[in-house]
DNA sequence: GCGACAG
DNA sequence: ATCTTGTCGC
């Protein structure tokens, strides 16, 4: 796919922590792709299968602006990193770098299932990734992992700010008429605001956007795979 | 000590 | 995230 810094995963969670505070130095919140420019976007999205212990990494790449899967990539290792919140992307980022790789398009998006800079230390799996891979990345997260919102009105568009520290650092979107909203938040190379549009422009029908969902459904389907053989 | 806590 | 069955509704 494309060159990525090396980064030393087998750490402690301390030692993670502080791994952290360092990348979040190089993590640029601002500007972002003109939608017009957009050609290929990265959903990712990774499932974890307890009776075997391995973790299903996948990526799709879809082509715009009519959003139709044009590669896919896909990866299996057992978790070498505990889940713990705020560190999630020592847990996942192996098995999707490693998915990453057996991609050959170069994506001109990244779009990770997990926060970006809505996170306590600013760095979250979609910076994390976007910083390594020199991509313009945005986290979209189900749930809300650090920071203060007012629960955007009901229809679909409508979006209120996530604050931490005094600071806009998201979103919080409603990608569905009346359901449950998702936490955007920048990951690298792109504002919160353009972050917003651009999630927004990637949900046709469902609450989570299309390169999400399609990452999704390929590491679930591996999962399945595995979990029955 | 208590509550919060991406996936 | 996963463990789990059916159920209500478009």
């Amino acid at each position: 796919m494309k060159q990525v810094i090396p980064f030393p995963w087998d750490v402690s969670p301390a030692e993670a922590t502080r791994l952290q505070e360092k990348l979040r130095e190089r993590v640029v919140v601002a500007g972002g792709p003109a939608p017009e420019d957009l050609r290929l976007v990265a959903g990712l999205d990774v499932s974890f299968c307890r009776r075997r212990g391995l973790l299903f990494g996948a990526v799709v790449i879809l082509r715009l602006p009519d959003l139709i899967v044009v590669e896919e990539g896909a990866a299996v290792l057992p978790p070498t990193f505990p889940y713990v919140p705020g560190l999630l992307a020592f847990r996942e980022g192996p098995v999707l770098l490693s998915a990453l790789r057996k991609i050959a398009s170069v994506p001109d998006l990244l779009v990770c299932d997990g926060q970006g800079i809505a996170h306590p230390r600013g760095v979250g799996i979609a910076s994390h990734l976007g910083v390594l891979l020199g991509t313009p990345a945005i986290g979209v997260a189900k749930s809300r992992l650090v920071g203060d919102y007012e629960m955007p009105p009901p229809a679909k568009g409508a979006a209120s700010p996530l604050f931490l520290n005094g600071k806009v650092v998201g979103s919080v979107v409603r990608t569905r008429a009346g359901v449950k909203p998702v936490f955007v938040s920048p990951g690298h190379l792109v504002g919160v605001d353009a972050a917003t549009r651009l999630v927004l422009s990637l949900c046709t029908r469902f609450r989570l956007p299309e390169p999400v969902r399609a990452a999704h459904n390929l590491s679930r389907r591996l999962f399945q795979r595995y979990a029955s053989e």
